[in-house]
DNA sequence: GGGGCGAATGTTATATTATAACGTGATCAT
DNA sequence: ATGATCACGTTATAATATAACATTCGCCCC
């Protein structure tokens, strides 16, 4: 489970930074985009496309898919949001300055997927491709298993 | 691109490796599955689940997407074949007894996809489990690029 | 302020990927 | 042969995602 006191502020700060990266890149951080965003940090863990378009506001107009995965599109693009491919689901990205490149590892318990960085892992990769002569564009490193507070648990 | 200079050689070794894994195991090797796992040696490279629908032997009756899906989740369980998460498809292992874990490199622009394995990534992917005190299960680790062929051509 | 441009969003329709639920047939141990 | 179990057939539908085109918004220029 994460450990952050108030997610209140969890949320705040990614839109806070958000809202720098935006400005500094010259992107329009539009309500809709800032809603997205806002509602994927609901949680610390992975949350599905269709769930993100129920909880969108039905009070003016029923928002379609295109439109939440255009704004998820959007967050991925620049690094806002993961989307983590062996779920199908979204999560905040929490260091969106950081890193090139990071990887989850998702408690199959508590649903959470916390981000890491970590050199070692970008080295080994970064080795491989080398020794094969691969010119790595993307990576996906997802580890699913349970976490600390799960394990205790049970 | 693969290297194999008789394909025919890969699909029949895979399709040997299977008979033996699979009679070690007390599985059954049925005709569906293996011409699941022959149609997914067609190639190197990951193949989604409703082409391989397609090419089912369509001459008695029609195949149908369960049909498709629990032979794949057979062949997927018992490592003969890998889900390559990021793309929704299936390819097939070339190793199926040796590794606990491995991981790929797709080419985007050939669609090949090698599989490897290597110690250093899964001594890093330990190592921060460990750190974290996070369990881990399954790994997801695909890396996708262009592979040597194809930055050669272009 | 109006006109034009490109980006963002709305809208309709449909494609793609995957599974639930239940029935039937095959295989095997006893 | 009978019952248990596993594999497969069948129907229906769920879940995920995108194509294509229309409209609106924000901005710049004049």
């Amino acid at each position: 489970m994460h450990n952050c006191t108030t997610h209140d502020d969890c949320v705040a700060d990614a839109l806070q930074q958000a809202e720098e990266i935006c400005a500094a890149r010259e992107l329009r951080f539009t309500e809709l985009r800032r809603k997205v965003l806002e509602l994927v940090w609901e949680s610390h863990g992975p949350v599905k496309a269709y769930d993100l378009l129920e909880k969108l506001d039905h009070r003016i107009a029923a928002i379609k898919p295109p439109t939440v995965y255009r704004a998820l599109d959007f967050l991925t693009e620049n690094g806002l949001v993961h989307k983590i491919s062996s779920l199908n689901a979204f999560v905040g990205c929490s260091h969106p300055l950081r890193h090139p490149e990071c990887y989850f590892l998702i408690c199959t318990e508590c649903g959470e997927a916390e981000e890491c960085c970590n050199s070692d892992i970008v080295a080994a990769v970064a080795k491989t491709a080398r020794e094969k002569d691969f010119k790595a564009e993307q990576i996906t490193l997802e580890i699913s298993g349970r976490c600390r507070e799960c394990q205790k648990v049970n």
